[in-house]
DNA sequence: AGCATTCCTG
DNA sequence: CAGGAATGCT
């Protein structure tokens, strides 16, 4: 919205509002001007706001949600038999296919309300699922429900997916919204009866479509619809009749199938071994059962779930469709048994585990081809055929059973049927493999543990190609230590802190520069991702000129190439214990001249570079330091005090321990009392300051600079010490 | 122009 | 904490 824009730019330009003091950071003297002075707005307090992002949407798989991930699969199984070339001799399974999909056609409204020929259409798979998922989820359940279909259906449907894919384009870029009552959605248009509600985008685009139509087109386009309206009326009759007749064969086809079965049952049963046909002779009785349902119930049932019932029964597992549809004691049973009709059915349940396992390798083919990113060769690593009940007899028994569940979960929503477990031989993900995306950045070793400098295996390969990072992950454990001192160029230094190594000129080696166990390495890290990785590689002819070379590149990056040969390690940049020794200066000075920061850091070379990141030191202090203060301020009148002197800045407060561990994290250094008296001014200025509102004002903050940045005391004269780390942090 | 400082961002 | 932008002083 404009408004947003706006008021973020006038936030923006406010916010960008210095709040310069002027302090005059020359030898000692700390003069103030007044006359510049402009604050600026805080923003600290939006902090707070944060926490409302972190509105976790936790998805709960229940077991709704769990059938719809099955649903995906279904849909996506059925685009893939799209792929499926025709199996040769597979009479029966397309028999099954074509009037599964006339069948589907028939009920499903939702394939009408196109009023075009969708039939055999990826549009319509999906509409059919996703219309199922609402009303009987069982239709698409099995990918095995169409395994096939004739290269006749095949090239018809082709033609008319074709054509419905060219109608509809049409339909959407010539007469969207031409008329109220014919929305771009045709179907929802037709269904609700009236158009739907357009968002401003859309209409917008309908305008612009709008005024490119002519009006003849509009009515042409009007006529197209009616004409596709009687179409599709014709059609759903003509749907109709081929539902009803598929209904039939099917009928016929179940009794078929469960009096082989039945008969097959009852000579396995004689040789004592229950086999898996065997086991489910009672479930094939209920089944038998079942095909006496009436009309209705009939259509529930599509071949591609017929099949799906012959499969549970082979395996003994239900494929949960027939529980949940309630049984009739159908008066209209037709069950005969005769023995022509049973060496028929013998021929049919050969046919029928030809087709399943020719049709499940085939959809097993396609599935993981798709899946599986690494190709396996094509119809091997498949065991020779078997039966459909050998097929699918593993799951109950089988060994893989959950580690196929599991390796079913690297698929994402897509779950892959039991049955499909079989396939253990092929090479898809499993449990044991890597499922969890690996952190790309490897976390750094903290120097608050000591002695765990980063190793060389810590490095990610791709992170650090320097030669150095090559040449130290080859160094002994022993020889590790030192390689970040190197990249730091700090000298190679012994615990005493006496100089050795390669630099017999350096009279400013500081102890503390070597007292890394406890400083964190940002500096460190920098360093090494900056200078080494990004710049000339090393020499190996010269592998002993690491830190040299380090140092070099260091200070050309600051500019300031003077007196090489003079160069001491230190001077070339700040160790984080110089970051350390900072923040304890802090505690007593908030605003050092530069020279004072000479005078306190002696073991550093100074040039540019180094003064103004010691100076942008103490400023990212102050900004912390004074966000600190007017966010208790303001907390403390959202609490109610009223008077600034409630306000005290105690050892034990929540502001103090805020600051605390900012400048003193180890807390091994006693904060001065002076500065909590500061950091209690400090805070009773905002308080006062907020009170009085004169925090609207966009420079408010001045007149708290300009008597904070007088409350600075002297830093002890230890600090001037290159060791007043060990010897402040070890008395 | 050079520098210091604040503010903002990552 | 650093980099960069903006700003203001000298």
């Amino acid at each position: 919205m404009p408004d947003h824009d706006n008021a973020a730019l006038l936030i923006r330009q406010t916010k960008r509002r210095r709040v310069d003091i002027g302090v005059k950071r020359t030898v000692g003297t700390v003069s103030v001007g007044f006359a510049h002075l402009k604050a600026s707005n805080f923003s600290a307090m939006n902090s707070h706001g944060t926490e409302q992002d972190v509105n976790c949407s936790v998805v709960q798989h229940t077991d709704s949600e769990k059938s719809n991930v099955l649903q995906k699969l279904l849909k996506r199984a059925n685009s893939y038999e799209d792929t499926l070339v025709t199996f040769p001799g597979a009479t029966i399974i397309s028999q099954l296919l074509k009037n599964n999909l006339t069948k589907n056609g028939a009920n499903e409204l939702g394939f009408q309300r196109n009023g075009l020929s969708r039939r055999g259409s990826e549009i319509h798979q999906e509409d059919a699922c996703s219309t199922s998922s609402r009303g009987s989820p069982q239709e698409c359940l099995s990918p095995f429900g169409r395994p096939t279909m004739s290269q006749f259906d095949i090239d018809r449907l082709t033609d008319e997916h074709l054509r419905a894919k060219r109608a509809r384009v049409e339909n959407i870029i010539r007469g969207m919204s031409h008329s109220p009552n014919v929305s771009h959605r045709i179907g929802e248009a037709e269904r609700d009866g009236a158009p739907q509600p357009l968002s401003p985008r859309e209409s917008y685009r309908e305008n612009k479509r709008k005024q490119k139509l002519p009006q003849q087109q509009q009515q042409s386009f009007q006529q197209l619809i009616s004409a596709r309206k009687e179409q599709k009326h014709e059609e759903r009759r003509h749907l109709k009749l081929q539902l009803e007749d598929m209904q039939k064969q099917l009928r016929q086809l179940q009794e078929k199938f469960y009096q082989i079965y039945d008969s097959t049952d009852s000579e396995n049963d004689e040789d004592g071994n229950l086999s898996e046909d065997s086991l489910h002779s009672d479930g094939m009785d209920n089944r038998v059962s079942e095909s006496n349902r009436s009309e209705n119930e009939m259509s529930d049932l599509d071949p591609g779930h017929f099949l799906d019932q012959a499969q549970a029964l082979i395996c003994e597992q239900t494929m949960m469709t027939e529980g949940e549809k309630p049984k009739r004691d159908g008066s209209r049973g037709k069950v005969h048994k005769s023995m022509s009709m049973h060496a028929e059915g013998k021929q049919l349940a050969e046919t029928l585990k030809q087709e399943l396992n020719t049709a499940m390798t085939q959809v097993v083919d396609t599935v993981v081809k798709v899946f599986a990113k690494t190709p396996y060769p094509h119809s091997q690593g498949f065991p020779a055929v078997q039966t459909p009940s050998e097929r699918f007899v593993v799951n109950h028994e089988n060994p893989d059973f959950h580690t196929s569940n599991q390796r079913l979960q690297c698929f994402g929503d897509v779950i892959i049927p039991n049955p499909l477990n079989s396939f253990s031989n092929v090479r898809v993900p499993n449990s044991n493999d890597q499922t969890e995306a690996l952190p790309l950045v490897v976390r750094k070793n903290s120097s608050d543990q000591p002695g765990t400098l980063p190793t060389p295996a810590s490095h990610h390969p791709g992170l650090h190609p320097s030669p150095l990072t090559s040449t130290m992950a080859f160094s002994p454990p022993s020889f590790r230590h030192p390689f970040p001192l190197h990249i730091m160029g700090y000298p190679f230094q012994s615990p005493l802190g006496a100089p050795s190594g390669p630099y017999p000129g350096n009279d400013r080696v500081s102890p503390e520069s070597m007292d890394l166990s406890r400083e964190t390495t940002s500096l460190r890290t920098k360093m090494s991702s900056n200078h080494l990785s990004l710049h000339r590689p090393i020499s190996p002819t010269h592998p002993g000129n690491h830190e040299s070379l380090s140092i070099s590149l260091i200070k050309s990056e600051c500019g300031d190439i003077q007196d090489m040969a003079d160069i001491s390690p230190y001077s070339g940049s700040l160790s984080p214990n110089h970051l350390k020794k900072a923040k304890l200066m802090f505690f007593y000075t908030r605003y050092p001249s530069s020279n004072m920061l000479k005078m306190f850091f002696s073991d550093v070379k100074f040039n540019r570079c180094i003064t103004s990141q010691l100076i942008k030191w103490f400023s990212n202090f102050r900004e912390f330091y004074y966000i600190q203060m007017e966010k208790f301020a303001r907390q403390a009148i959202n609490d109610g005090v009223t008077g600034a002197e409630e306000l005290t800045v105690s050892r034990d407060g929540e502001l103090y321990r805020a600051l605390n561990m900012h400048y003193n994290k180890a807390n091994d250094f006693e904060v001065p009392e002076r500065f909590l008296e500061v950091a209690q001014i400090t805070l009773r200025e905002f308080f006062n300051a907020i009170v009085a509102g004169k925090d609207v004002d966009p420079s408010w903050k001045k007149a708290i600079y300009k008597v904070i940045c007088k409350l600075d005391s002297e830093v002890p004269e230890i600090f001037k010490s290159p060791n007043c780390l060990q010897e402040l942090l070890h008395e």
